[in-house]
DNA sequence: CATTTCGAATTTTTT
DNA sequence: ATTCGAAATG
């Protein structure tokens, strides 16, 4: 057989991880590595040289985009297509297992997911229910808690009560009042997909079978990020006989704080018998010297499987420092290289700004906003969790399932129809002494002297309206029932009105949300064959796959992003901004063992996403939450060594004092200086001694930096001229 | 019940 | 600084 096709584009340790015999195997993909085509050439490998059948493969990616990705790479490679395959991600593959095989999973048909939000809005209500202070027990805290013990697979019942800790039994407490509220009310979050299905294969030996008759390859992608649960999943799934082929790189792993176990990399190889490890360590991405300071900067965590990575690529051009003044003056200096790159021939696409925390982002947005340079901001609030979306979807969900509390506390009084917490807490409170749903409580209320006359009749209208709906959208196509809900609801005369003279997008978005399920198309026959209503798919498609962050129009442009998001993607130009200590590493993983180090890979992921060219920021004060701070440069600078760096502003040594109306130049910029304030000083213990300085010109406005030598016979100048007027 | 006001919080993100 | 949610007010 002629298998050069899937070998010939390969270098050796890739042709070896595809090619490998059948087994166990660990790819240890370094970042630019080629992985994804590794995985891809290997599911080929599978299918057409030893025989696989398509229907005989799973993939598991984290990301919908990573599944789309790889099962459109699929497409393109087999001759058949990736038809039969599994394909998705750790909660779409649960999702579907519980779709198929509901009954066994104690799940009613037509269950629905919950998202975070709804989560949150859930154990707030179990919190309030169970009488407790919203201020002493945070639901957030409460919610993430549970969302912990479900990502190590632990029911409440596992959980050991520890004697004298109240705040564990309180959170044991809700997280057994939440789980019972979902069940009854058929709704499932993220990670109870993950631990029923898990669940699932483990307690029902017919079906374990039938999958690991089935599934005789797994494959799994970002292996590091894996959580306990997910890890579970994928042992119970391989039993004796499934063989796993994991690819992932611990140098990137970011999502512990999440939950996800490194660990995992390692113990794969002792649950997997014969588990062989395959390195790849060829980057084709970035020049010697960005792959060189990357190399450098992780080198410092401790314990890491070991990894070097290599390029025969050129140096490069040395890597960029610059130390800007303030976050004005660090976004104006990416603004004007950016400039440069597109004068010299480059294209504002091929630009990213990597950022810690999204709040970075602004000054950038500012920055290039007043310069009219195209930019794109990733992340932030997604389609499907818009407040507009989510209430129309709420009204779905209702009609799908009248038992869904979550639903049913979002549709109740919005558009607001005279239904307030009065009532609504007499609704609950008659739920939870008969063990109903709100929507049987609902009715119920409507009955009850409890309430006044008024809101018997607002609460009877709601429930009328709700059978109307139900009874109108009956065999309407997907999207007219929408569009009918969104209409005889109010919510779409509410949203109008709100808008009103407004550059409000809420009504596009509501417009957006029929066309959206006018092109939605049940993707899986599997599903569509399970008998699943293509309601309840698109309901579930709307949890699952949130829509993207921004609308993605085609415009090209600076693309600005925090460094979790960039993981996976690469530019040829890649500015590092905020490089400070309290920022990144951020102040809160310098105490906490093992954090610091998570940091430390971020920092890898970031540098590592540049090809050509990589420029890193820091300022030397920075405005955050209103007030200013001054922070001294990230100590992840100090791992990049030396002669891989061009401070692109050296610190200017002045052997005297600046004369009072001398015209000095700092770097770039020639300030006319009339005048020194000593009046507005600032000292920072940071400065080691150190003083900062307003001064003035006629002209251009300075703000300088300074600190004295020992004997106060020399400054040295720090930091420079702001150009920007006041 | 709706509007206003005041106070607390504020890494990272997917599903 | 800004945002978001809960108490206080109309």
């Amino acid at each position: 057989m002629d298998v050069s096709h899937l070998l010939d584009d390969l270098n050796p340790a890739q042709r070896e991880a595809v090619s490998a015999p059948p087994g166990h195997y660990l790819v240890l993909a370094g970042a630019g590595s080629g992985k994804t085509r590794v995985l891809t050439h290997r599911i080929a490998w599978l299918n057409e040289v030893l025989g696989v059948p398509t229907h005989g493969i799973l993939s598991v990616t984290f990301t919908n985009k990573a599944a789309g990705e790889m099962r459109h790479r699929i497409d393109l490679q087999l001759r058949n297509g990736s038809r039969g395959m599994w394909i998705g991600t750790f909660h779409g593959i649960a999702h579907r297992l519980l779709r198929l095989h509901f009954t066994e999973a104690r799940l009613p048909d037509g269950f629905q997911v919950l998202d975070s939000d709804d989560q949150l809005r859930l154990v707030k209500r179990v919190v309030q229910g169970l009488e407790l202070d919203e201020g002493k027990f945070p639901p957030k805290q409460i919610a993430w808690w549970i969302n912990e013990q479900k990502d190590e697979g632990r029911r409440p019942q596992h959980i050991q009560p520890e004697p004298n800790d109240d705040w564990l039994e309180v959170r044991r407490r809700c997280y057994a009042a939440y789980q019972e509220r979902c069940d009854r009310a058929g709704l499932v979050d993220f990670a109870e997909l993950l631990l029923r299905a898990h669940e699932l294969l483990r307690d029902t030996p017919a079906l374990l079978s039938h999958y690991r008759a089935r599934f005789g390859q797994i494959l799994v992608d970002e292996f590091q990020d894996t959580n306990a649960i997910q890890y579970a999943f994928v042992r119970v799934l391989a039993g004796d006989t499934g063989q796993v082929f994991v690819v992932g790189d611990d140098d990137q792993a970011i999502y512990g704080w999440r939950g996800a176990k490194v660990e995992n990399v390692q113990r794969f190889l002792k649950d997997f018998p014969g588990a062989q490890t395959i390195r790849l360590e060829q980057n084709y991405r970035s020049t010697a010297n960005i792959l060189g300071a990357a190399n450098a900067v992780i080198a410092h965590n401790p314990d890491r499987i070991g990894k070097q990575l290599w390029t025969d690529s050129g140096d490069g051009e040395a890597i960029d420092l610059y130390a800007a003044y303030n976050e004005m003056d660090e976004a104006r200096y990416m603004v004007e290289r950016a400039r440069q790159w597109v004068r010299d021939g480059g294209s504002y696409s091929d630009v990213a700004v990597l950022y810690r925390s999204n709040a970075q982002s602004r000054a950038m947005e500012e920055a290039l906003l007043a310069e009219q340079v195209p930019y794109r901001v990733y992340g932030g609030m997604r389609f499907f969790e818009r407040a507009e979306i989510k209430d129309t979807l709420a009204y779905l969900r209702l009609l799908t399932n009248r038992a869904d509390d979550a639903a049913f506390e979002r549709a109740v009084n919005t558009p607001a129809r005279g239904i307030g917490d009065r009532t609504l807490d007499e609704v609950r409170r008659t739920a939870r002494a008969q063990q109903l749903s709100l929507w049987e409580a609902a009715m119920l209320c409507t009955q009850s002297s409890a309430l006044a006359a008024r809101a018997r009749n607002a609460l009877a209208s709601f429930i009328t309206l709700v059978g109307q709906l139900n009874a109108a959208v009956g065999e309407l196509e997907l999207k007219d029932k929408i569009d009918h809900v969104l209409v005889h609801s109010g919510l779409r005369e509410f949203y109008e009105k709100e808008s009103k003279g407004q550059l409000d997008s809420r009504t596009d978005n509501l417009d957006e949300l029929v066309s959206v399920a006018s092109r939605f198309v049940r993707s899986d026959d599997e599903e569509a064959a399970a008998g699943m209503s293509e309601l309840v798919a698109f309901l579930s498609y709307a949890s699952l796959e949130a829509g993207e962050g921004q609308a993605q129009a085609g415009e090209e442009g600076v693309q600005l992003m925090t460094l979790h998001s960039a993981k996976g993607l690469e530019f040829p130009l890649v500015f590092l901004v905020g490089l400070e200590d309290g920022l990144f590493p951020s102040a809160r993983s310098v105490d906490e063992p093992g954090k610091l180090e998570e940091e430390r890979r971020l920092a890898y992921v970031g540098i590592t996403r540049a090809r050509q060219k990589l420029v890193l920021c820091y300022a030397e004060s920075r405005r955050i939450h209103g007030s200013d701070n001054y922070n001294v440069p990230s100590r992840f600078l100090r791992e990049i060594p030396k002669d891989l760096l061009n401070e692109v502003r050296p610190k200017v040594q002045v052997s005297r004092p600046a004369q009072l109306g001398a015209t000095r130049s700092y770097g770039q910029a020639a300030v006319e200086v009339p005048a020194l304030k000593l009046g507005t000083n600032v000292s920072h213990p940071k400065f080691g001694g150190g003083v900062v300085i307003d001064y003035e010109g006629s002209g251009a406005h300075a703000r300088v930096q300074v600190q004295f030598d020992e004997a106060g016979a020399k400054w040295l100048v720090l930091a420079y001229a702001n150009l920007s007027p006041q």
